[in-house]
RNA sequence: GUGAUUGUAGCUCAGCUGGUUAGAGCACUAGAUUGUGGUUCUAGGGGUCGCCGGUUCGAACCCGGUCAGUCACCCCA
C-alpha cells in the first residue's frame, strides 16, 4: 500500500517542530510568568462530556470514536439498532461512547468540576495540547491542531481579564506578530439584543453581525430578515453597527455605546467592565492594538461576559486567538457558581502567520552547532575525544560520519545550517590545535586542544 | 457537511485542439579540484503523469469514481 495521511493531519519535520517549539515555549513561558500551572488532560473524553457544548454546529464536527466488540454474535442486535439510531442523526452509546477532545476549555471544566474540593481558588491552569475536529480543512484549518489555553476558574474580579489581556500582549510582542487584539463583551450583545427583539433573538443577531466586516452591512440585514427580525428591529441593529464604523477609536466607541445603553442594567455592566479593562491595559507599549469591536460575537455559546479575538494583521487567516468569560461552565456538569474566565492561542495559525511574516528568528532552526571535520582514522579518534569535551560543556555537537572530501562535508554544515565546523587533520594533533571556522563569515582561527571546550560557540 | 478548482521528477512548473522515446530550472550524483564549502564549467541518474476504471487504433490530455491539496459557504484556532 501507499503510506498516507488521514486528511488535515501532519508530520512536522525537525526544522518545523523547532519552529513550533519555539511558539509553545514563548507561550508556556508567559503562562508561567503570570502564575498559572500546567494541565494535561486524556485525548479522548466520553461522548456526553462534549455533546450540547459548542452549539449545534460543533457538536458536528466531534470525532466520535466507534466501539469495539461491535460485531460480538452477542452484541450484534444491539449494535443493529444503535446504527439506526445514528443514521437518524441520534448518537447511541451502543455504538460510540467517547470522542476525540474539541477544545480545551470543556475538558478543563469537566476537571474542575470533579476535583473542586481539592482545588485552591482562584484556580489559575494552563494547558497545551492537541485538539481533533472534523472540519473540512483549508489554509489555516487543520483538523488536528493545538491550543495553548489559559484559565483562571473561582474569580469574578476584572484584574483575570487584564492579567490575561497582558498575555496576549506581551506574547504576540515577544513573536513579533502585530496583532489586534479585539475586545467585546456578551453583556452589551445581550443588552441589544433586548432592545432589537428580545433575549430569544441575541443567537440569531450575533451570529449575523459577527460577518460585518465581511459580508458588509445589506447582507448583514437581509441575515437578520431571514432570521426573523422585523424593519424597526434592524434598524436598531443598523444603528449598532454603525458604531463600529469607527472601531479602533476605542473612547468614541465606548462613548457611543454609552449613548444606546444608559438605560439598561446589564449594557451598561459590560461597558463599564469593558472599561476597566482598557484602562488598566491601555499604557501597554506595544506594536499591538486592543480595539473594542461591538461586531465580535464568538460562536461559543457559553460566554457570558467579556470576549476576545486575535487577529493577525496583514495576514489574510481566521483568528490566532479567542476566549471569554463565563459564568457558570462547570454548572453543565453538576457543580453549580465557579465563574471562570479564559484565552486560548491557536498555534498552528500562529505559525502560518509567522512563516508568512518571516518572523521566525534564524537561530530557532539551528540544531547542531559544531561538526567535527572526519579526515581518516587517527584524526577522526582524536576529534571524537574533543567533541565529547565540547557536548560535556553543554554545545550540541557531531562528528562527520565518515572520512570523505571536504566538499561533502562542508555542505553537509551548510545544509543542517551548523554555524561552526572543526577541522582536526595530522598537522593539528602534532600541534595539538584545532582550526575552528565560523561558517557564516569565513573566518577560521587556530585554538589548542585543552581550550576548544571552553570556546564560545555563538 | 455543500459547491468549485487543482494534482506531471525531491521542489517550482511547462506540455498547443488526444498522436512516436513526457520537458525546463533548482536540487541530487560524478568529474574539473588529494586539507577549505557557498561561484563556475562538463557529464549523469531520476517520472506507475495522485489512484482505480471507462471511451479510443492511440489518453498526462476526454468521461466516471476515489484520495489529497486549495478556495467559497458553514463554522472556527
Amino acid at each position: 500500500m501507499k503510506p498516507s495521511l488521514p486528511q488535515g493531519t501532519r508530520d512536522f519535520g525537525s526544522d518545523v517542530v523547532r519552529k513550533r517549539h519555539y511558539i509553545f515555549n514563548t507561550i508556556k513561558t508567559a503562562f508561567e510568568l503570570y502564575g498559572f500551572q500546567p494541565l494535561e488532560t486524556p485525548a479522548m473524553e466520553n461522548l456526553e462530556t462534549l455533546m450540547g457544548k459548542y452549539g449545534e454546529e460543533g457538536d458536528k464536527l466531534i470525532f466520535k470514536i466507534l466501539n469495539n466488540g461491535l460485531n460480538d454474535p452477542k452484541n450484534i442486535e444491539k449494535s443493529r439498532a444503535a446504527f439506526a439510531n445514528v443514521l437518524e442523526g441520534k448518537n447511541d452509546k451502543n455504538l460510540t461512547e467517547r470522542a476525540l477532545r474539541y477544545d480545551l476549555t470543556i475538558p478543563f471544566a469537566r476537571y474542575v468540576a470533579m476535583n473542586h474540593g481539592q482545588l485552591t481558588f482562584p484556580f489559575k491552569r494552563y494547558q497545551i495540547q492537541p485538539v481533533w475536529r472534523a472540519d473540512r480543512p483549508q489554509r489555516g484549518r487543520y483538523r488536528e491542531f493545538y491550543q495553548c489555553d489559559a484559565d483562571v476558574v473561582g474569580s469574578r474580579s476584572l484584574l483575570n481579564e487584564v492579567e490575561l489581556t497582558n498575555i496576549y500582549s506581551t506574547v504576540f510582542e515577544q513573536l513579533c506578530i502585530p496583532v489586534e487584539i479585539r475586545l467585546n463583551s456578551r453583556k452589551i450583545l445581550a443588552a441589544l439584543a433586548d432592545s432589537a427583539g428580545g433575549s430569544e433573538k441575541m443567537m440569531d443577531i450575533t451570529i449575523a453581525i459577527d460577518k460585518l466586516d465581511k459580508i458588509g452591512l445589506e447582507k448583514v440585514q437581509e441575515e437578520l430578515a431571514e432570521r426573523g427580525l422585523d424593519a424597526p428591529q434592524i434598524a436598531v441593529v443598523a444603528n449598532y453597527l454603525s458604531i463600529a464604523n469607527r472601531a479602533g477609536d476605542n473612547d468614541w466607541v465606548l462613548g457611543e455605546l454609552q449613548k444606546l445603553f444608559s438605560d439598561n442594567a446589564t449594557g451598561k455592566t459590560g461597558l463599564d467592565e469593558l472599561t476597566y479593562i482598557l484602562s488598566q491595559t491601555k499604557d501597554l507599549s506595544s506594536v499591538n492594538k486592543i480595539i473594542i469591536d461591538p461586531t465580535l460575537a464568538r460562536g461559543l455559546n457559553y460566554y457570558t461576559g467579556t470576549i476576545y479575538e486575535v487577529k493577525a494583521v496583514g495576514v489574510k487567516i481566521g483568528s490566532i486567538g479567542g476566549g471569554g468569560r463565563y459564568d457558570d461552565l462547570t454548572g453543565l456538569f453538576g457543580v453549580p457558581n465557579i465563574p471562570g474566565v479564559g484565552i486560548s492561542f491557536g498555534v498552528d495559525r500562529i505559525y502560518d502567520v509567522m512563516e508568512e511574516l518571516k518572523l521566525f528568528p534564524a537561530a530557532v532552526e539551528q540544531g547542531t552547532k559544531v561538526l567535527f571535520f572526519n579526515l581518516g582514522e587517527e584524526e577522526s579518534k582524536a576529534a571524537y575525544a574533543l567533541l565529547q569535551d565540547v557536548r560535556r560543556a553543554g554545545t550540541p555537537a557531531e562528528i562527520f560520519h565518515e572520512s570523505q572530501k571536504f566538499d561533502k562535508q562542508f555542505k553537509y554544515a551548510e545544509k543542517k545550517s551548523i554555524p561552526y565546523i572543526v577541522i582536526i587533520g595530522s598537522s593539528e594533533i602534532v600541534e595539538k590545535t584545532a582550526v575552528i571556522k565560523d561558517l557564516r563569515s569565513g573566518q577560521q582561527q587556530k585554538v589548542a586542544f585543552d581550550e576548544l571546550a571552553r570556546f564560545n560557540f555563538v
